[in-house]
RNA sequence: GGAGAGAUGGCUGAGUGGUCGAAAGCGACGGUUUGCUAAACCGUUAUACGAGUUAAAUCGUAUCGGGGGUUCGAAUCCCCCUCUCUCCGCCA
């Protein structure tokens, strides 16, 4: 949520930036700025009425104490009506303030000055290249011949126990998927200094709100009902990402600056409706309702915010150095990112066989945006309150990781090369038919 | 699922209708004392919103788990919800 005295201070700044992203969001800071204004004046109003209240009920309370009841009973009947008016006004206050929250909720964050201005995906600049095309002296096969052949995957298996677009992971295709996640949540933790932590799958609609999920996408959202009860549909969802819970773990706190920066990794399944992409349109395991990701999560102070998005992308990128994939770094562009963020990085690996990157990581400051949302802050040494930068990054997804793995390092009789670091979690250098 | 107990400031804990935003203790911070440390003593010690100011000061309102109600007035009375704890049942 942005900041709604940055709004009535700065509105012009706040509209050219958020014209920059090109949804037209802007022209809705007028209608904010309107509420905003009918709640302050009606706040004063009902703010005098209620002092007003208060100085002769105090008055009361003495003339009580003293026994005078005739003079007592006068003054209560002075102020009887005053509550009604009191009444009216608060509701019309709460109205004001729910019809200018309710705009503001909607309101994408404010991207980065230094964020690329742009319409589409094709207005992101790359920012660096690692490695090349891996040039197979065959025609590599795609994913999903290599599952096939190899037994890794069951798709139709997968679609049976549940539906299209889940998985059915088999045999050495199991065991890849675990290790691979045993390998990132180690390398995170023992050499990039994240703390770990594993947290609840069914997460409640505060954490949604938090991150910024809802009330903007909630129908890409899988809602988790108990038992037959309807009513308690609407309570608990299945996490999109583990950066819904894990960005809340401080909500509604106060957090010393010398416990700053917080560093979590977290692996989860991810669970995404995918609502309105019919059949997902992607063969495979490229888009699917539900993949495992291991995610980064930081709370920051704010003048670290970008310093430490980029060693979370660092972070990030050692995973496909380590695997032995090619990969790119992308910036995405003002009109390309993500509802929260302020500035995005995005990582894509090369899988050769489909012939093109694939998005396996997406690293974004969303400076205090979440965290006022969430009304998380910190407290400096001097003692002020302010908004810490939450950064969340994944570390990375896994599904399009497999993917790539296997297409790039396929062999010509079929079988598939394990990257050194794996082995000692396979326990095999080679997966063969 | 059944029965019961509880939720107050950074913490412990008093407070059952009226100067209570809230005693006391602890902690923290500032000061006095001291060769230094400790102790002792004095003082300060919540947040949000709004008004105000260049910035402060200052003023107002709200906040005692959350929401609603009764009342001139609610931490205190009533209703609903959430969470925590104890016991029983069930269960990975």
């Amino acid at each position: 949520m942005l900041d709604i005295k940055l709004i009535r201070e700065q509105a012009d700044f706040v509209r050219q930036r958020l014209a920059t992203r090109g949804a037209g969001d802007e022209s809705h800071i007028d209608e904010a700025l309107r509420w905003d204004e009918q709640r302050r004046k009606l706040l004063g109003e009902v703010e005098e009425l209620k002092a007003s209240r208060n100085r002769v009920s105090k008055e009361i309370g003495v003339l009580m104490g003293k026994k005078e009841a005739a003079a007592a009973e006068a003054k209560k009947a002075e102020t009887r009506d005053i509550g009604d008016k009191i009444a009216t006004l608060d509701k019309q206050v709460a109205e004001a303030e729910a019809s200018r929250d309710q705009i503001l909720m909607r309101l994408p964050n404010l991207p980065h000055a230094s964020v690329a201005l742009g319409k589409s995906a094709e207005d992101n600049p790359v920012v660096r290249v690692h490695g090349e095309k891996p040039a197979h002296p065959f025609k590599p096969k795609d994913h999903v011949q290599i599952c096939h052949h190899l037994k890794l995957i069951d798709f139709e298996r997968g679609a049976k126990l549940s539906g299209s677009g889940f998985l059915l992971y088999t045999g050495w295709g199991a065991r890849l998927e675990r290790a691979l996640i045993q390998f990132l949540l180690d390398l995170h933790i023992h050499e990039h200094h994240y703390t770990e932590v594993s947290p609840p799958y069914v997460i409640n609609r505060e954490c949604m709100f938090g991150v910024g999920q809802f009330p903007k996408f909630e129908d890409q959202a899988y809602a988790v009902r108990e038992g037959n009860d309807a009513s308690t549909l609407g309570k608990f969802y299945l996490l999109p990402t583990a950066e819904a819970p894990v960005a809340n773990i401080h909500r509604d706190e106060v957090l010393a600056e010398s416990q700053l920066p917080i560093r979590y990794v977290a692996y989860s399944p991810c669970f995404r409706a995918e609502a309105g992409a019919a059949g997902l349109g992607t063969r495979g395991m490229i888009r699917v309702h539900q993949f495992d990701k291991v995610e980064l999560i930081k709370v920051v102070k704010p003048d670290q915010g970008y310093e430490e998005l980029e060693k979370m992308v660092a972070n990030a990128e050692t995973v496909l150095q380590r695997l032995g994939l090619h990969y790119r770094v992308i910036q995405l562009c003002t009109g390309d990112m993500g509802f929260a963020s302020a500035k995005t990085y995005d990582i894509e690996v090369w899988a050769p066989g489909q012939g093109s990157y694939l998005e396996v990581s997406s690293c974004s400051n969303c400076e205090d945006f979440q965290c006022r949302r969430m009304n998380l802050k910190m407290k400096t040494e001097d003692g002020d309150r302010v908004m810490p930068h939450l950064l969340n990054g994944s570390g990375t997804a896994l599904a399009r990781l497999f993917v790539a793995l296997v297409e790039t390092h396929q062999q010509a009789d079929g079988s598939v090369l394990i990257p050194e670091p794996l082995r000692p979690y396979l326990r095999t250098d080679r997966i063969v038919p």
